[in-house]
DNA sequence: ATAAGTACCTGTACGATACAGCTATCTGAG
DNA sequence: CTCAGATAGCTGTATCGTACAGGTACTTAT
């Protein structure tokens, strides 16, 4: 209250995400009814973080996605029937299965993030190379602070 | 392809709106069910553009908000059986209903954006005044970019 | 005055998710 | 070594947000 120049500003991140998360739903409804069709949501998130961090058990899978065990078993399940991940005994825990993605698996992902990264550079045209590399950042850092208050446990 | 640092940059931003999407996501999850339990996000969206755009029929809310109308039609008997709107018919269209947000509504609605408010506010503690507003501003311009790919009709 | 269009509602379906409970396995204390 | 408790994953069930299809009441244009 010491500064209403920037609480409205806070007020206006809080709008501006809103609405980024509507029309990035609505967008993910539009085009994935389309035709992609196989690489919903959280599929598409889980084949990115295989494809970054290496092939893991569904729990770490779960812990770092921020989604429950179950949600994760079943889109792996899903993404198994379509052949885009494998799951293979873990080697050093007979409970764990590890979660490896496919050369199908990544070949999609990296087509639907080339997709979605054009949609990016097509929106994006018109703005400056440093304005979008703020963005990036900045959203980094969004991203980095959400994390850190979600998870102090 | 001429410049590989800033293709980096379209799939680092591609990554951080999808990452912000989930933790939103999340988010509202966990401080909705919480206690204020009843601002699901569409009801808090459309209470919102109430309050901004004033009274309004079902068919202007779904196509503001990118919704369909039985969509709407819902989540306003939702907000309305707790009180939170009302629907009156429109005395210039009988087939029309308009909705408006009652005192309780708008102070609902209120209350989750202030709280929502005071959590960024918490989240960016340590950023400076200027890394908040240009990040407000250039969430503003990615959404304006937005709109302005998926409504060129 | 009647056909076509529109606004809203309802039935139904689906997808993503969570929570609770189950089984198999692991780990540590005795 | 044994067994109690923790953990990994799966399955059953429930909920929520959403869409599409169809119905009814009203409006508009001819």
């Amino acid at each position: 209250m010491s500064d209403d120049h920037d609480e409205s500003t806070l007020g206006r991140i809080e709008t501006e995400v809103a609405l980024l998360m509507r029309f990035g739903e609505a967008t993910r409804r539009a085009t994935g009814t389309a035709e992609h069709r196989v690489l919903d949501r959280a599929a598409y998130v889980i084949l990115r973080h295989l494809a970054d961090a290496g092939p893991q058990n569904v729990s770490a899978l779960a812990a770092r996605l921020n989604l429950d065990g179950s949600t994760v078993t079943r889109q792996v399940s899903a993404l198994q029937r379509d052949g885009l991940i494998t799951r293979t005994p873990d080697p050093s825990d007979g409970r764990g299965t590890v979660i490896s993605p496919t050369p199908a698996g990544l070949q999609r992902m990296a087509a639907v993030q080339a997709a979605r990264t054009r949609l990016y550079g097509d929106m994006l045209a018109d703005w400056s190379p440093e304005d979008r590399s703020t963005l990036a950042a900045l959203l980094g850092r969004l991203n980095q602070a959400l994390i850190n208050r979600n998870r102090p446990r």
